[in-house]
DNA sequence: ATTCAAGATGCAAATTTATTCATTTTAAAC
DNA sequence: GTTTAAAATGAATAAATTTGCATCTTGAAT
């Protein structure tokens, strides 16, 4: 975003009209939700602020709620603000390793199993970095296409499990539910 | 709802285990949520409360993070709380049809896990619904071409978990094995 | 039987979000 | 140019939600 030099009134506001600014800080909310996890108001203050959109959280709040922004649980175990049409979960990109670990969603365990998820396609590309690892604690895997389905080995302990993937699956501890 | 005479400890708890009341009363919030406009968990506390269930508002927020209950805005000024799968904008009438239905042959338990049969080619689009339902009480699931197995989360039984999936799969009960 | 760890939960505190009230700004009508 | 009603907003406050901590129950292990 950007600034005009000059044409501000006394208070700070764009001398053409609020309901113009209003608009446009809209639809950088839009923009900021749909491109950022946002967890907060708070957050999304200091989000908009870099934008160069100063207001309040108060504002903030008629804001979202006029766009109809609802706050929900996400998988990560905190909270995520999603606009009214995209309710599929994107989720953060801060991949890039060798290691697919943009794809990695979640781990939990069962019995002596383990589900694994991942986001859409993922599944196998990462069900094969364990497989080729082949871990002593790991009996076998099976992949669909956004989970995998981890198999222990008889005696070996969750601990044992996640320390083993832990060796080549960085930030998977972060993923434990 | 119902509730059994005696079979209740001191501090009020039923008697069979803290996992199985939690259970219940998860499904009757969904259940509650889906039917009632709820706008605030202080009214949900309310309307548990003539279910027979007695909490706290802070276990509310606990459940409703676990159901991944969302809050959002609604038409009329106020707020609502939506069930995951109603996040979308489905302009589909009264659902039902947009289940496979027609796919499901057979559900079957053994330990912490059930295999569903569908017809051939149904496996993953009939997974992909649970999925995106992501019911409190199943772990996970991994669709073949004709078989799903699907992971129910530890301390969760049998009944609770087809409880579960009937809510958005007319008909299970009959194809149960 | 005793010990121990994991879950569930209530209470109270902390945090987050919504709303009330007063003020400012805008756009329209005159 | 004034006047005026409606819209926008901030500050403060109220209301709602989340979380840290302590306790209790349960099932597993010793």
């Amino acid at each position: 975003m950007f600034l005009f030099a000059g044409l501000y009134s006394k208070r700070g506001n764009f001398l053409f009209s609020d309901m113009k600014i209003k608009t446009q800080r809209l639809n950088v909310i839009r923009q900021l939700i749909s491109d950022h996890k946002v967890g907060s108001q708070e957050e999304l203050l200091n989000l908009l602020e870099q934008e160069g959109y100063s207001t309040t959280q108060a504002t903030l709040s008629r804001d979202l709620k006029a766009l109809k922004v609802a706050k929900r649980p996400d998988i990560e175990g905190g909270y995520a603000y999603v606009l009214p049409e995209d309710n599929d979960d994107r989720e953060d990109g801060d991949g890039g390793d060798v290691f697919p670990v943009s794809g990695l969603e979640s781990i939990e365990f069962s019995g002596n199993m383990a589900v694994i998820k991942t986001r859409p396609g993922f599944a196998n590309s990462i069900a094969s970095v364990i497989d080729s690892h082949g871990p002593y604690e790991v009996l076998g895997t099976i992949a669909g296409d956004d989970t995998i389905l981890l198999i222990s080995k008889e005696g070996v302990s969750r601990p044992d499990v996640i320390n083993a993937l832990s060796l080549f699956m960085p930030g998977l501890k972060k993923k434990l539910v």
